[in-house]
DNA sequence: CACCGCATGTAACGTGTTACATGATTCA
DNA sequence: TGAATCATGTAACACGTTACATGCGGTG
């Protein structure tokens, strides 16, 4: 996934390392932060499967960049992964659910769990809303995502509060 | 993640390997299917982490069989993992939102693609609810979060589609 | 005889995380 | 002098996926 938001912001424009290290994370709203090492395996990657290309660009003070671009056959495999099916096969694989769920199995006390997640939701909630605030054009989407999803998850656990008595063994 | 789940079901009661893998797909409704191999694999590592211990079932005609349980520090370490809050470090890493940013980042026709995201979202949904009217307990709360994720993800590519128009380059 | 179900496992790979290494410049 | 920024990289680890290996017994 990394490695296709990695092609997309190279789609926009061509950068090097650094530089999509930082437009990486603001795209994000900061709430990806990348080791910047990881940065580096995924371009190696990227240029051995030649799904990008390197240009050498010295600098007089400061260290030469390698300002990478997407190659024809890179723009179509980001082509061909996002028309790409999301819904394709359902997963469910998510800690919120996996941790009541495993209360419930292991027959611990669900209803202050609920109330523990809640809590930690409204939290998440309230700093996503802060950083919504300060954002604009795509982050400010995908932080609109996040929002409705901890919504959601709100929703959710209302219906495992409702449903905590059958769930006790 | 994966591990905590098959702690909780050794909560629930100790079982052996290959009785693991049906207990894990049935409580995910068949949503999330193992590689036997994996299995064996995450059991071997609880082993030695000492969070569970086996017991050696010697069977007649079939082959023996491992039977797996909780040790009291896995027992410790699962109530650890479900009370340790689960919206704590926001991260936003879903496929369907990923995509309808590459498109916009890559100035693909962002309409075409929310369709096409709808309808598989239309059909994930399907899928999901025919699951739900065949499940209970645990796993019928688990689809009816995804359910609920999916009503989420429908809603964001509303917002998506409003906005499509600021979002191109 | 070939395949399926039972039951256990190993090996290789893909992806992301963390820590560490190098070297120059700028700023407190 | 010591830390932060710029810029590139390597190595080890964690987790999940896929494919493959082994061996017995029952069924078509």
């Amino acid at each position: 996934m990394l490695k296709y938001l990695v092609m997309a912001l190279l789609a926009e424009r061509p950068r090097y390392g650094y530089e999509l290290k930082r437009a990486f994370e603001d795209l994000l709203g900061g709430t990806w932060i990348l080791n910047i090492g990881q940065i580096y395996v995924t371009l190696g990657k990227l240029e051995e499967d030649g799904l990008i290309e390197a240009e050498v660009v010295p600098q007089q003070l400061l260290p030469d960049r390698k300002v990478w671009a997407l190659t024809e056959i890179g723009s179509k495999e980001l082509a061909r992964w996002t028309t790409d099916d999301a819904g394709q096969a359902i997963k469910i694989r998510d800690e919120l659910y996996f941790k009541v769920i495993a209360q419930a199995l292991s027959g611990g006390d669900i209803e202050s769990l609920i109330w523990q997640q809640r809590d930690s939701l409204g939290r998440a909630m309230s700093e996503l809303g802060r950083l919504r605030r300060t954002s604009e054009g795509a982050t400010a989407l995908l932080l609109d995502g996040a929002i409705l999803r901890v919504e959601a998850d709100m929703k959710w656990l209302d219906l495992c509060e409702a449903r905590a008595k059958e769930l006790r063994p």
